[in-house]
RNA sequence: GGUCCCAUCGUCUAGUGGCCCAGGACACCGCCCUUUCAAGGCGGCGGCACGGGUUCGAAUCCCGUUGGGACCGCCA
């Protein structure tokens, strides 16, 4: 089939996007941006019992989240009318009724089943995977039409993508084996076969397909996890696929850019949450400051901070010196509260572990540097180098109890620029907590 | 059980007969920086599943073995 590559992503509305799923679309999308075709959505929605218009909704919100926008859909409509199989029926039928006319299918009871030929080598060359070959004697009859009068998988996914015009299915390798049966039914129903490309599994740690026992699996979930959809994309882009320079970390214009799918793996790959954690960070450092901070608020709130006493600029400077510490942005929200409460630093910290024997010492230092002027961090550095150099105080003695009474805890940004951007009062507020202002 | 698919460091991968006694990234470990690491810099560990071929030469081609996986539903 010539012309412009139109490609679809169909899932069925019995659950939310979930990481296989969102993989497939995604590969689907990259496919259809790079060779400047089009990306279809379509909803299987056959199976009367599970499928719902809430998962319907949820699975688009998610491809949405993730910047896989589509040309075509039910929502959006297009040129094939009809997006959802549920209103496709009469094709099905009137597709059906050709097979039974030639007695291609039969009846058995109220369904409608095809009759497979014996004898006949099916093959097709996918694009990742190469030649599979398959004799039709291994297969059994297809259900085409089931009792309840909606159409199969197997067989409605040939109706619509002959019917819609795709010229390229992109899915994953667990649908291979079905490929062939798919095969006999275009060529039953006289349509062109579209080209195949199947990709790889995505596995758990376990090596296991993913699944719920895994933990999350919903794209949602890592939403709510604080990994950016900008990362999540960047993310399952590497499975099964890199561009041809190695470079990994990429946005999803750049990848759209270097994609080929002749470059796909046939392994499949395990999800790696590491690597995901890392793609994430490097998310999170590009992002443009007020971005970065728009994205960080929710998780703020999340945690009860109170965001709106301190101004943009403030919150963004605060995640600026946080340099993706956690690299999520729910592990940076939860480590940089101090800079937005000073009541989370009280309840980890009481004081205790300040030295009573060094606190005079201390103190002179501290009433020094808050009336230093400039009120800037290489300022409050130089003091504090000569002042341990004078007084024989290591930096590490006047530092470390100055992020404990800043922070609460042990670990954060380098302490003089926190100070700094704290600010003179707060600074002396709670230097004044601790009895040493 | 039948059919199909897969097989390079722990993980994601580069590699399509000589450039590979296998390269990169994450993770891990170590060192450095140093006021801390959850930041940064540098380095290290670690792999072609196995056995036969083919070839002057194989991670790359062929066969087999083993090990994984998928499908075999009137689910998709």
């Amino acid at each position: 089939m010539e012309g412009p590559v139109r490609v679809r992503f169909a899932p069925s509305p019995t659950g939310a996007l979930h990481i296989g799923g969102a993989h497939t679309a995604l590969f689907n999308w990259l496919w259809a941006r790079h060779t400047g075709g089009q990306f279809i959505l379509r909803i299987e929605d056959t199976d009367l019992q599970r499928s719902t218009k809430e998962f319907e909704e949820t699975i688009l919100a998610g491809m949405n989240w993730l910047g896989l926008d589509w040309d075509e859909g039910p929502d959006i409509g297009g040129p094939c009318l009809f997006y959802r199989q549920s209103e496709r029926q009469d094709l099905y039928r009137e597709h059906a009724n050709r097979l039974l006319e030639t007695g291609m299918a039969y009846r058995e009871g109220e369904a409608v089943i095809f009759r497979v030929p014996q004898g006949v080598e099916i093959s097709f060359d996918d694009v990742v995977y190469g030649r599979v070959n398959v004799m039709s004697e291994t297969l059994k009859d297809i259900v085409l039409m089931k009792s309840d009068g909606m159409p199969t998988y197997n067989y409605a996914v040939v109706v619509d993508d002959a019917t819609m015009g795709i010229n390229m299915v992109i899915r994953g390798e667990d649908h291979i084996s079905n490929t062939p049966k798919q095969l006999l039914l275009y060529d039953a129903l006289g349509f062109g076969r579209p080209n195949f490309g199947h990709l790889p599994m995505i596995l758990g740690t376990d090596k296991k397909k993913l699944s719920k026992r895994h933990g999350a699996t919903s794209v949602y979930e890592y939403r709510d996890m604080g990994y950016l959809p900008d990362a999540v994309f960047n993310f399952l882009a590497l499975l099964g696929w890199c561009p041809r320079d190695g470079r990994e970390v990429f946005s999803r214009e750049e990848a759209a850019k270097l994609f080929e799918i002749q470059r796909v793996t046939k392994r499949a790959a395990v999800f790696d949450i590491d690597k995901l954690n890392f793609i994430n960070q490097e998310h999170v450092k590009a992002l443009p400051k007020m971005e970065r901070l728009e994205m960080t608020l929710p998780f703020w709130k999340d945690i009860s901070m109170p965001v709106d006493c301190h101004s943009p600029a403030y919150l963004a400077d605060a995640l600026e010196l946080m340099e993706g510490r956690g690299q999520t942005l729910k592990r940076m929200a939860e480590f940089s509260d101090y800079f937005l409460s000073f009541d989370v630093v009280k309840n980890r910290y009481d004081g205790s572990a300040l030295d009573e024997a060094k606190k005079p010492v201390l103190r002179r230092f501290y009433k020094e540097l808050l009336e230093i002027d400039p009120w800037k961090a290489e300022a409050m550095e130089a003091l504090a180098r000569n002042w341990g150099e004078t007084e024989g105080i290591a930096l590490k003695e006047i530092a470390m109890p100055l992020r404990y009474m800043l922070t609460g805890g042990k670990v954060s940004p380098g302490i003089f620029h926190v100070a700094e951007l704290l600010g003179r009062e707060e600074l002396k507020c709670r230097l004044a907590h601790y009895g040493m202002a």
